[in-house]
DNA sequence: GGAGAGATGATAATTGATTCTCAAATAGGG
DNA sequence: CCCTATTTGAGAATCAATTATCATCTCTCC
């Protein structure tokens, strides 16, 4: 169930049944399977799940460092980006406490801009 | 319709229909109206959707500063954050092209931090 | 080969958010 | 005030994501 591990993203359950009915191994792979597996993967601590907009968590192996995400407005699909920002403490107002944060750059991947 | 000016950060509708029924003004109104209210607000420009998690669109005005956003783990409430980071263009990966950008920034707010 | 335990796929059921429906309430304009 | 058009609240309906159900498969071990 690792198609994830070679993702270049995070992943929701119906891009995951999507690509593992591409390949011979999962040809008639049910849904109720990936949401079984994830979940499964998830109380193991093997899979993290990112939630980047409304309606859709995406899962990710729980081994990667840290980063963050793009959302492509073009393929709905989502890319990990490597690096960090600076200085994100210096939003928090007084009294706050950070214990999280994420980054999340929308635009159009490589393969959609040629795409037109 | 805008205890959303006042707001210290974006609302759900569920939100501003608890919040509403609080005033005296809008006591008795419906989730329906509030959703039709937003929807209008969207429409007519003055107010924005954000999905800040999965589940949830929340609006503000559409005439606030750029700004981020602070999501409490205690209370569940967004708050709106001054300021902006720099260097975002550098997690870019060639090829793609950013349009736009979020940071969303987690933990407990002063007010969840103080009730312990 | 067969029994039992656990896994699987299809589909039904549930859930939570949002939208629709409709009768009642309201707002103007004469 | 009365009439028409609009808005409203309540609850039903819809929708997409997720979970539960259940009969079937697939193992493993005998």
């Amino acid at each position: 169930m690792e198609v994830l591990a070679s993702s270049t993203g995070p992943m929701s359950a119906t891009e995951l049944l999507d690509e593992l009915r591409k390949g011979q191994r999962g040809a008639g792979i049910g849904i109720a399977t990936i949401y079984r597996s994830l979940k499964r993967g998830v109380e193991h601590g093997e899979l993290i799940a990112v939630e980047l907009e409304s309606g859709a968590v995406r899962y990710e192996p729980s081994d990667l460092e840290h980063h963050h995400h793009f959302l492509c407005t073009g393929c709905s699909r989502a890319f990990d980006l490597e690096g960090c920002v600076k200085n994100l403490e210096q939003l928090l107002p007084t009294g706050f406490e950070m214990t999280r944060h994420e980054v999340l750059l929308h635009g159009r991947c490589a393969e959609c801009r040629i795409a037109g």
